[in-house]
DNA sequence: CCGTATCCTATCAGATACTG
DNA sequence: CAGTATCTGATAGGATACGG
């Protein structure tokens, strides 16, 4: 494993990647973010409509629901279809893409809850010193 | 894969976890923001000295090296061990805990590196229209 | 060498109000 | 229903200077 890393970092820096022009990083920092985890998630289950988003997740704001919909969009991972009816419906699902991402995000969620009782002992030991 | 989606979901729900108290979330966020992925990489080739890691990643700076170092290893992700040479030495390796998170930061890293070329077409489509 | 402390700016994100 | 617009407080992050 140390050695994919190793080949994969020599590669980047051979391309002359900064960190700070790496196109691989805006695209996990779009979907790692705090919200597009849980509408990942949600979309994960089934498509859903903009409202219903918004219930789904209690303590979001309109404001960052269409914002994080949005980036998710643009970059292909998710799905917008408008329906011009009265009142209009518009639902929003997992692109091929999305997909493919989802058994990923899955697997780092139950990383973190196998992880968790290490991790607040960690957090103990640490704040107690 | 949808089915493992909303069971997960809906086992949260039934816990009680919002979005705002969730503390795989936390987690998340600490291995998946911005420098802390970079960071990770590099451990992931070897242990590493803190000055070692400010010349390898090149725009850090030492406030935010510091503060991410910091945040992985209070989560227990990564080892700081403190040889009192003089002058003092420093070093960061990761521990079992972020050896096991590795694999999948680099399956991440792959889904994005293969998805590149789909995501920078849907994003001219989205900004072309 | 390995950090801390301070200041200052830019972006993030919540609340609220309004629109087709 | 599905958003946009605006204002405002919180937070992240860079630059610089100093200390053990």
């Amino acid at each position: 494993m140390a050695q994919v890393s190793a080949r994969k970092l020599q590669d980047w820096k051979d391309q002359g990647f900064e960190p700070g022009n790496c196109p691989v990083r805006q695209v996990l920092d779009h979907v790692s973010a705090k919200w597009p985890v849980l509408i990942l998630l949600e979309l994960g289950r089934k498509p859903m409509r903009f409202n219903e988003l918004l219930r789904a997740l209690p303590d979001i704001s309109k404001r960052m629901l269409t914002q994080s919909l949005r980036n998710l969009e643009r970059d292909g991972i998710l799905r917008r279809e408008v329906f011009d009816t009265k009142p209009p419906s518009v639902t929003y699902s997992l692109s091929a893409l999305g997909e493919g991402f989802l058994p990923h995000l899955l697997a780092l969620v139950d990383w973190a809850e196998t992880g968790m009782p290490e991790i607040v002992a960690a957090r103990q030991r640490f704040d107690t010193v």
